[in-house]
DNA sequence: CCAAAAGTGTTTATAGTACACCCATGG
DNA sequence: CCATGGGTGTACTATAAACACTTTTGG
């Protein structure tokens, strides 16, 4: 195949890319999902899930694109959260990165097919390899964002199963924001809210190790945030 | 001149611009910095203040050469939030924007020399005219953002002078959040975060018309910021 | 039998909210 | 003299935080 260079510009232009903070909870840990390099630069590297931008896609586009080919991830919460931009972040050319972070649930968790999925694989966040370009920082920033939004929006249900017992939860948000909560005080306040519909399934035997199961009313929580009070976060812990 | 399309790629690149939405308050309104474009496409027009990013430089430092280009301000609190990616948001060639919210302070306020800036102008947020591209989405998003930063983040400071009046503060925060609130507890909350030096000047006459000032100790928030208690936002209303 | 996880209430402290009167200035 | 803005304090309510015992299951 010859390389041609067919596309010509006044001014320079930037190459852009996408990369995608992708976490993972499996109920006791986060997790980032990591791809290795196959090519220079930093070829046998860690790195974010990610690549350049089609001329005819959003940036948006380009982020759910990318996940689905190397990790075979679609259909998540996925949204941008900052560009990085710095001169010399790529030896190969100017290239900018819009950078995202995406939640998983933990039935998608190990539904990784996908032509480059081969290399794809979750780490402990407190346990990451070295990775390739700026990837680290891009992390760092995520997991700030992540901890942010969680006091923002009600986003934790994103990294749970539809149905989840109090204690994932808890441990969700401890795991997130490195703190520990009262067990007590987490539930009242959550059941609090008026928006976990309680499925029971603790039914028969009274007082048991089986943990009853909740989901998030997002219908209801929708209804709410669009009224015009403008209230807060309930799930603000 | 000669035009000469000089730069060439092997895949398309898209232009990169920064486009930014400088917040001003004048003690009542929220005000928001536009320029008229001088140029197509919507010549004539009123648009936010950016343009298209250098080679060698980063989407923050061209956001604010732009700025000091196009308003002459500089040294301002500026903090990029969203890339505005859509195919055909610019009718040129293929467009992506970088979008910023700067914040100025009323003394800042008048500060607009600089050779292009003789069409720059502040319009209240509620009275704004007709927009260039999809500036006004940008717009709603920015204000959007400055509200969720302002209840992280103490950065209403940056929109009024050094030194200020407790009323001024609070209808800084009425006129971002929308909504109003009672001065006596609004004052007590302010003063108890204990980061607001009082600098008098309500001196002699003990009850009198003349406001008491007050000052942000910005140091002081950083080191409790840094702390290892990772707390809340002490200014969040 | 022991460790781990989950169910359940009460008490106290802190923070938020509602509310009224007086004074000084400028028009 | 009246409207506006600013100074000051208290009582009530709601929310947050601290805290212990029992049951069940799996190893």
């Amino acid at each position: 195949m010859e390389e041609k260079t067919k596309y010509t510009y006044k001014y320079p232009h930037p190459a852009v890319t996408t990369d995608s903070v992708v976490f993972g909870f499996d109920g006791r840990y986060l997790h980032i999902l990591l791809v290795e390099r196959r090519s220079e630069p930093y070829k046998g590297c860690w790195a974010l899930p990610g690549g350049f931008m089609y001329i005819d896609e959003t940036v948006e586009e380009c982020a759910m694109r990318e996940l689905a080919e190397e990790t075979g991830l679609a259909n998540i919460f996925l949204e941008q959260f900052h560009v990085f931009s710095s001169v010399d972040r790529d030896p190969r050319e100017r290239v900018i990165t819009v950078a995202f972070y995406a939640l998983v649930r933990s039935s998608d968790y190990k539904l990784m097919a996908g032509d480059d999925a081969a290399r794809a694989c979750w780490f402990r966040c407190d346990e990451l390899p070295p990775l390739a370009f700026d990837h680290d920082k891009i992390i760092d920033m995520a997991r700030e964002r992540l901890r942010e939004k969680l006091r923002t929006r009600p986003i934790a249900f994103n990294l749970l199963d539809e149905k989840f017992s109090m204690g994932d939860l808890q441990r969700l948000y401890e795991a997130i924001n490195g703190t520990s909560y009262d067990r007590r005080n987490f539930q009242r306040k959550m059941i609090s809210t008026g928006l976990l519909e309680d499925h029971g399934l603790g039914s028969e035997p009274r007082h048991n190790r089986i943990p009853e199961l909740y989901s998030f009313k997002e219908e209801e929580y929708n209804k709410l945030h669009k009224e015009p009070g403008g209230r807060r976060n309930p799930f603000d812990m």
